[in-house]
DNA sequence: ACGTCCCAACCGAACGATCGGTACATTATT
DNA sequence: AATAATGTACCGATCGTTCGGTTGGGACGT
């Protein structure tokens, strides 16, 4: 059977190109060319993997970025206090938007045109990295309800940091953010 | 000479109707047809007077957003204290941003293909908007530093809850922010 | 061991549609 | 009459997508 062992760079490696490719280009700048370049495979190819196209692929991609997330929260359940989980899980954070300087796929994609059709992949995988910040701030001795809206803040304080620093170039705000917000979201009332 | 009267609608009316396209479907996702059919000229009219094709008309509509944004603070510096300043202001940006419905022009187009050109004007409006907060912030009685550092976070903020209310649909965070930031900005050291 | 059948993986070439952009004629304004 | 503003018709290039065909390895019958 095997799911897809897709030559010798297999499944990973192409949705890894695919989503470089995408958090460099966009939803509408990245070109199907532009992909079939990026992974090494024709066109054709690429609609034999993810018959459905572009908007496939990116819902691929998303799946992979939420798995890899879980993945680096177990590394980091094991860590003792909630203080240091958040500074491994903003650490997790500067290292995906690569110091402020690539955008988050998931806000990228939801002001491409094909928003709608994404939304609840989108919404899914945003849901769950809060879900996870509110959950180690509560932890943390925060009331539950005052961390899950620390934690909605935080996510967008970042995520505006990152177009800020696509606008601007100066990526000077989010890595203040990733220092600071650890000790921030963790203030007693 | 006159800067274009252009027809019943105005130059005015030209640009409002590029930049709703613009804010809707993306630098990338709005072509020139969308454009055309949005402003009701044929392609060769708007290269008639925008000879510089789709960045042009992007560099147009950042002009006028700042020229509103400064008409807007024309109108709110006459008020007393400071915290009501920010309430008309952040006030504005409910509007501009249509309660977070909207995205906003500047970082729209800072995730284009068209971002590195267009980045001085993204930059300048971005860093205008942040000196109007940080100067009722330290008009507010905080130490200027700590005044522009919360207008970065602040405007971040902001930002960032409009994205993830593109990728949610909900804009309540967007709201919540709106609301609280006024007073949250001043908060005393 | 050998032939053969199957099917996932891949590619080159082409499809119609649309892209950004232009040439030129026409209408409106001054 | 001159100039600005607009429309029609079109350009080559590129878009997302599909088609037909090749390759190669694993399963199976003999």
């Amino acid at each position: 059977m095997a799911l897809h062992p897709t030559g010798p760079r297999g499944r990973d490696g192409i949705l890894a190109a695919i989503e470089t490719e995408l958090r460099g280009r966009g939803y509408d700048g990245a070109s199907m060319a532009d992909l079939s370049e990026a992974t090494g495979l024709g066109k054709s190819s690429l609609y034999h993997h993810f018959p459905g196209g572009k908007p496939q692929m990116v819902a691929a991609c998303a799946e992979a970025v939420q798995a890899r997330l879980a993945a680096r929260l177990a590394a980091v359940t094991c860590v003792s206090c909630p203080h240091e989980k958040l500074v491994a899980l903003f650490g997790a954070f500067n290292a995906y938007f690569e110091g402020g300087t690539r955008m988050c796929l998931m806000t990228l994609m939801a002001t491409s045109s094909a928003a709608e059709a994404l939304r609840p992949v989108l919404a899914s995988n945003i849901a769950a990295t809060i879900a996870t910040i509110a959950a180690i701030v509560t932890e943390g001795g925060i009331d539950p309800t005052l961390a899950r809206q620390r934690a909605e803040e935080a996510f967008a304080q970042v995520q505006g940091a990152v177009l800020m620093g696509q606008a601007t170039g100066n990526t000077d705000l989010f890595r203040r953010l990733v220092d600071g917000l650890p000790q921030g979201l963790l203030k007693p009332v």
